[in-house]
DNA sequence: GCAAAAGTGTTGTGTCTACACCCATGT
DNA sequence: ACATGGGTGTAGACACAACACTTTTGC
């Protein structure tokens, strides 16, 4: 082993990996919460997340806990957010903790076990450790996304209208979107592409709407450098 | 302490803290690089760092590995950048590495210790672990975020002209970047307040140029949501 | 006067928001 | 016909890059 400062005095910190899931429900943004058995903060709501084991990376441990709750095939995207140091942010005894943004389709709904449920990440309960901070560090590095890269796939299905897209938005964006402006833009950056059918009207009647599909359903920035690009020639 | 699957197998992994430490040298992005003294790797360059003590942030860990190599003092930006957990990475035991991107203003010449130098980023020597990538992300997160924040202050002296303040641009971006339109950009978007006062023409005459200085010398994003932003009402 | 360096004026382009208008369907 | 929801046309605001031009200095 590496040369370790920890030898003559405690072991290394333990690591725990914890993800953000969020996902679209109700036209709400949502965050999947579990509810904690075990001492620290029993009762609690918290994060999904458990400790790193040996010989795993932090991105396979995170899908290897986050199994235990939803099934991780419909997880479109995740990415690492940031890691946790504060010596106190675990009561029991020193821990890190690097906190990963998962996403998934508004068109899924997996089943959970008891102890997990979703919450709207406008009213989020009181959360166990240092949770809060890290689920709006998620929501904020979505809301950024959208703006610059083609993360809305990983919130959209497949297929789906421009006005379901644009509630997609709403939700995560916490404001109102032009459903025309929303799709000129994304139509203009190249990301949508049309399937060429129809969803067929409501019992009310109306228009109806085109089918669009996202054409990379993989993280791609698609605004760089909004300014100071390089020059022309 | 917390539940420990580690308990029964190995410890759990020591924990290093590392520094992508960027400054603007004669027109050029360099990186602080050190030469390793022991294994593994030694005798290649790496990025400075050393490994997480107890009671101490991932933040504090860096800023306490840095002190030995520069005066913190002269650090004018600390930012996370990621968290590497390849199981390999070390080919001693198993480490988990932090990495932070650190800058400091191009008017300051830190004393260096003799094993540790300034290496351009355009050509970097093989470097131990996988530091390498860890530069290039250094690389593009400051790139990035020259073009939405404030982060120019970090790279800047306090007072700077517009062609002082192109170079440094022009180094980290990579490319030209023109005077006259930097100026406007940074000017309109309320980054820079003239000083009132000039600098005297050089030896071989030309206007002499106005001082400049950040308006803030701390993070600041100055370019939120550019697109898909809120209504106006 | 002339060269050098800094700074301003101006034009054209592209992207975005907002809003009016048109289209296709159900009742 | 008319309500409902979807989609297009168009105009105005704005930010930006490019480049010509002017200003201020040294020689």
């Amino acid at each position: 082993m590496v040369y370790d400062p920890w030898a003559k005095t405690a072991a290394p910190p333990s690591h725990a990996v914890v993800a953000v899931v969020l996902q679209v429900r109700d036209g709400v943004l949502q965050v999947l919460l579990w509810e904690r058995a075990l001492e620290p903060f029993a009762g609690n709501w918290s994060l999904p997340g458990g400790a790193l084991a040996p010989d795993e990376t932090l991105a396979q441990s995170i899908r290897r806990h986050l199994a235990a709750k939803v099934d991780v095939r419909e997880l479109s995207h995740l990415e690492q957010l940031e890691t946790r140091s504060e010596p106190d942010r675990n009561p029991l005894g020193r821990e890190l903790a690097t906190a990963f943004l998962g996403l998934i389709p508004s068109d899924l709904d997996p089943a959970l076990p008891d102890d997990t449920r979703w919450h709207p990440v406008d009213e989020l309960p009181e959360l166990a450790f240092d949770h809060t901070p890290i689920v709006l560090a998620g929501r904020e590095r979505l809301r950024a996304k959208l703006s610059y890269t083609n993360i809305g796939f990983a919130l959209a299905p497949e297929e789906f209208t421009i006005s379901q897209l644009r509630g997609l938005y709403r939700a995560a964006l916490g404001h109102d979107v032009s459903a025309t402006n929303l799709q000129r833009v994304l139509l203009r950056r190249n990301l949508l592409v049309p399937t060429g059918t129809q969803r067929e009207s409501g019992p009310s009647g109306g228009r109806p709407a085109a089918l669009f599909g996202f054409r990379v359903r993989a993280l791609e920035i698609t605004d760089q450098f909004a300014v100071l690009r390089p020059p022309a020639a």
